[in-house]
DNA sequence: AGCAAAGGGCTTACACCGTAAGCAGGACTT
DNA sequence: AAGTCCTGCTTACGGTGTAAGCCCTTTGCT
């Protein structure tokens, strides 16, 4: 069904030989495979459904980005490597190679991939058109949306070196720092007020969505299982206020908290806006 | 000097033959071999100096995760590795996995002791003494001074699992989060106000610390050498603003960014203190 | 139609990694 | 003196990223 997984009908031969090493993880490939496949061809649907005549779906680069976000966002970084992802496509991992110089630049490839895709939203405006707090209220929504929408690779984003020192995570492409800097100006900031603004937003969106996204299962592997057995009364004994509200510490209301931290952030923001 | 780097005085053979695999790196372990040792001797120096007479220290647990902070602070993690970490140690891989269960664990043990560091910080208070700002600018600082002090390693404390999902980085550590939350109890902080803080706290720190400490050179290994050249004049072209404020964006003011952001950090915490 | 060129995927190979299993020999205890 | 432990070493396996080269298929040109 999906192009030529097991068929011979495909011109190249598959040696049998490799196609089952690693048996544990060959049985996971099929099914995974499929649902990769399945979210890459969202965009080429219309061509992958019926029948490929002689090509198997080429296997350009942005196909081979995307499986790689689609591996990282359901298993996460630590397990995913050239082989393997190799093996979701269907193809041997050194073919990779052919479309990505290597896996450092593949990373890089994700990152820049999923910064598309929030520059993607509608939401964000590219240029203020209800005033800054407006402004940056949407951009930092938008930012948060992507980062809950990649919680395993948000942190690739945050971590990953940038292409210039002065550029922060996670605002971190030219193109978003040029639109920033820009909106901020034409609303009448200072370039240092402009600039000061630059670097509180992208620390307080560092700070709170890093957090918010490791408290999903954020940048582990997928071994990582915690027993959660009842041992919950030992330690606690021993730090009494904290066993006290271990129920209050662990109640979500990042929503919440984002929402006043950017508010409060927003206030401090305009004190610089006119800055030296 | 260094007690048997090269001699065959210590009783155990040392093979010729795996001493010099991989050269490029052999060459530079002498050197490193002494200033780890010397960093970890710190504290040992004592009996170390002159002649251990048959022994050659013994290799424990600290000693190896002490190398293994020395290393990440020279040379970043990404460089870590155990047959790496051994021979700067002048022992065999296999020989550190009698002291540590694997490079896992060997990390959490360098976020462990990392965090230990800052717990014996002097200008870090147990419990407030002068108001809960004081004591929270303290804390403040203190995190800030270890981050700095190890800025390829923070990123790690930053970005490891915690022992518990509500424990948040970089205030990661049951009995640190005790203190936290019982100074501000003991200073009139409702308890969902000592928690609130707690999470915005926490959020400053790390949004703050990690940029601060990526612009250091932060997490990537020793193999990036970004060539400077005179291309700065390409890009900008096309980002104008970013390009006439590149030179403000790479002014680094983070000591005064820093204490402001925490001075109205602190006013905010204090609109929580007595939260519901 | 025939043939050469090109491109895409495969194979092989190497150096490195983490670590399981077992060995050897010095240092203690009895 | 004999036995036991303790420590570090050896070997081995399966994994990784990736350089080099091969071979088949497709393409394009004559």
């Amino acid at each position: 069904m999906s192009h030529g997984d097991e068929g011979d009908d495909q011109g190249h031969r598959r040696p049998r030989s490799d196609a089952d090493d690693g048996e544990e993880h060959s049985v996971e490939r099929g099914e995974l495979a499929d649902r990769v496949e399945q979210v890459v061809d969202a965009d080429a649907a219309v061509v992958a459904g019926d029948e490929p005549p002689s090509a198997r779906l080429p296997l350009d680069r942005m196909r081979i980005v995307g499986a790689a976000i689609a591996f990282i966002d359901e298993f996460g970084l630590p397990g995913l490597s050239m082989r393997r992802l190799g093996s979701i496509l269907g193809v041997e991992a050194m073919s990779l190679y052919r479309y990505v110089p290597g896996r450092e630049n593949l990373l890089d490839a994700v990152v820049e991939t999923i910064l598309d895709e929030m520059r993607a939203d509608d939401e964000i405006l590219d240029t203020p058109e209800n005033g800054w707090q407006d402004f940056l209220q949407r951009l930092a929504h938008g930012v948060r949306r992507v980062a809950l929408a990649h919680p395993k690779a948000f942190p690739l984003v945050a971590s990953r070196p940038t292409e210039a020192p002065w550029l922060r995570p996670p605002l971190r492409s030219l193109g978003t720092v040029e639109s920033f800097l820009q909106g901020l100006l034409g609303e009448g900031f200072s370039d240092n007020g402009a600039v000061a603004a630059y670097r509180a937003f992208t620390s307080f969106l560092l700070g709170h969505l890093l957090l918010e996204v490791s408290a999903l299962g954020g940048d582990v592997g997928p071994l990582d299982v915690i027993e959660d057995g009842e041992d919950r009364n030992h330690k606690p004994m021993v730090y009494p206020t904290v066993g006290r509200l271990a129920d209050a510490l662990a109640e979500n209301h990042s929503a919440i908290e984002f929402e006043e931290a950017l508010e409060q952030l927003l206030e401090r923001i305009a004190l610089v806006k006119s800055e030296s």
